[in-house]
DNA sequence: CGAGAATTGTTTGTGTACAAGTGAATTTTT
DNA sequence: AAAAATTCACTTGTACACAAACAATTCTCG
């Protein structure tokens, strides 16, 4: 007598795509991108928004992948989100003069007022993110979330 | 008196980037994406396996834009990862006669022997992932992060 | 000091991911 | 049945993300 939909053993050896991680994870920053973007920060995506972030957080200057690897991007990724926030002027390139390898990173004052404007909205992008969530299920799942990266 | 590194108020705002949501999701997706690609499943990406998975779930043909919905892949996205998988003898295509817009997919036997195989190197990828977390911590994590999608 | 190792920034190529627009075909509405 | 709206597949352009390779520079260690 058949099971179900198929019949005999189970085709799909007990794997059920809605309930994998990896499928999850893609999903819900697929939807947090969606929120990011109708929010519009100057036109800066996710990853330029930290970058920019992370350099403003920064006591004096960095170089490009040392700024990179703070927002865990790559040489080749930091390199064309560097170029994009230097060509809107939210940052300037200099040449260290200690180590002729590197570029010195510093933000314009139209970067720092740029992420002064976007703290309350990067906040408001975050509670959309986490509405579906109660209060203590937000601080359970971002303590979870941190394990695992 | 002054407070912390900077003195005065807090420049930031109370805004850390590790504590934001997309930031750990992005980056917790990014170590789940080098786990996938150590584990080579037919040299298949993420999206890859989801999609020729789903392929293999459907009961009959599908077309492509239907299919792409089901992986959470807008239609342009859906092209190039359909026309990898048909480029590597993975799935057929084949226009519909009852609706001439529509081609019709369908996993071929290779497609289905890899899936087949894959499943258990997939629990295992999925494992790898949520490592750090404990048996219960697993069920919470998950259970809260399917809310987010 | 000098050879080998490591780092910095760059380029090329592949693979998602989305926006915006196209033309063909189908469905819905009137 | 004709008009309007929708759907399907496709294309172009932009933006991450990683692998692999490269030259220039700096570091390390014998």
């Amino acid at each position: 007598m058949a099971t179900g939909s198929g019949g005999g053993d189970d085709p799909f050896l007990g794997y059920v795509l809605d309930e994998q991680v990896g499928f999850l994870l893609r999903k819900a920053y697929q939807r947090h991108m969606t929120i990011f973007a109708r929010s519009t920060i100057g036109g800066l995506t996710p990853t330029q928004f930290s970058t920019l972030f992370r350099l403003f957080a920064e006591p004096g200057p960095i170089s490009q992948n040392a700024l990179g690897r703070l927002v865990a991007m790559d040489a080749a990724t930091t390199k064309g989100v560097i170029s994009r926030l230097e060509n809107q002027g939210l940052l300037t390139t200099q040449k260290d003069p200690n180590d002729k390898r590197r570029y010195l990173l510093q933000s314009t004052e139209k970067g720092r007022a740029l992420i002064r404007d976007a703290i309350p909205v990067v906040k408001g992008i975050t509670e959309a993110t986490l509405e579906p969530l109660t209060k203590a299920e937000r601080e359970t799942f971002l303590r979870l979330l941190a394990k695992l990266c």
